[in-house]
DNA sequence: TTTTTAGTTCGAGAAAAAAAGAACTAAAAA
DNA sequence: TTTTTAGTTCTTTTTTTCTCGAACTAAAAA
């Protein structure tokens, strides 16, 4: 049983930066969870306490918790004597993610080599050429992404 | 009147980059547009082209159309004595829409932001140190994306 | 002037995604 | 052993997104 005081940031402030965080194609439930609790203090919550919080169904919070816990975004500790699990964002990981991110380069990196090699006997060597460029470009990105979350973590250590 | 011949890509090409293309969340008819345009040879097609080779409603071309006219994926050329507008891709600024992915690190640094703000007066001193550091990191990422854009451009002008 | 062309616009319907609710389960507590 | 707790799973409902078709429009052609 958790005895210390919670701080709940106002619901507003919660709905406010999740309609911000929806705008990067995460759902409404989703991104509220996420959100509480980066808000909260001390910065994790129970499955219970989430639910009533955010008045929504226990689904859509098994749901949710269940796929940030997947993608890693999410852990939980527990406390003794007290069955609950109590969950909190892996903030240190969401580097990973940066890392997942970078892969949208490669998908269209890849698309454009594709329509790259398809176009290799037909003669329009400038629309060729374009799309080499894209997807050498699109490579290019990616790479340097990487490199960079790299240089932070290195930069980050000393 | 366009006299000279086409080479159409194979459906089951546009069918499967399509399907690719969807993968970063691109509706299907919008990714099948795209491809096509970017696998047929001259590389513009009128929009009875695509409609008919593409067998889908006059609305939905339209639609698409319009929004990467918007987005300044395509643009349109004519020729004298037809009155159809041929379309095609604006490969170049396909730079410009990586800035704008640039632009997701910028949101998810300000919603780190908002809720580094957002806990200055609670007591979680390692808390509130990691959202700071979060959102310098989005930050930094964003800017460093910009660099390697430009820095591609650079070289590509020599 | 009438007709054709090259699209656009406006519902309506289908399909997919998100959320809800109710029934269930496994482990712990009583 | 029975009950409660802490969730999970499955089905239904709601919402949103995508696509279509039919009616419309503005400019050009006849």
């Amino acid at each position: 049983m958790e005895t210390k005081e919670k701080h709940y940031p106002e619901k507003q402030v919660v709905e406010r930066l999740g309609v911000q965080m929806e705008k990067m194609n995460t759902p409404p439930v989703h991104s509220r969870i996420f959100v509480l609790l980066l808000l909260v203090d001390p910065p994790y919550l129970s499955f219970e306490e989430i639910q009533e919080y955010l008045q929504v169904s226990k689904s859509s919070v098994s749901k949710y918790i269940n796929a940030m816990l997947e993608q890693g975004t999410l852990d939980y500790k527990t406390f003794s004597g007290d069955r609950k699990r109590y969950f909190y964002l892996k903030l240190d990981d969401l580097l990973d993610k940066i890392y997942a991110g970078a892969t949208k380069f490669s998908i269209i990196s890849e698309l454009m080599q594709n329509c790259y090699r398809e176009r290799q006997n037909l003669d329009s060597p400038d629309v060729n050429e374009q799309l080499r460029e894209l997807a050498e470009f699109f490579k290019f990105l990616g790479e340097g992404m990487e490199n960079l979350v790299n240089e932070y973590m290195k930069k980050k250590q000393e």
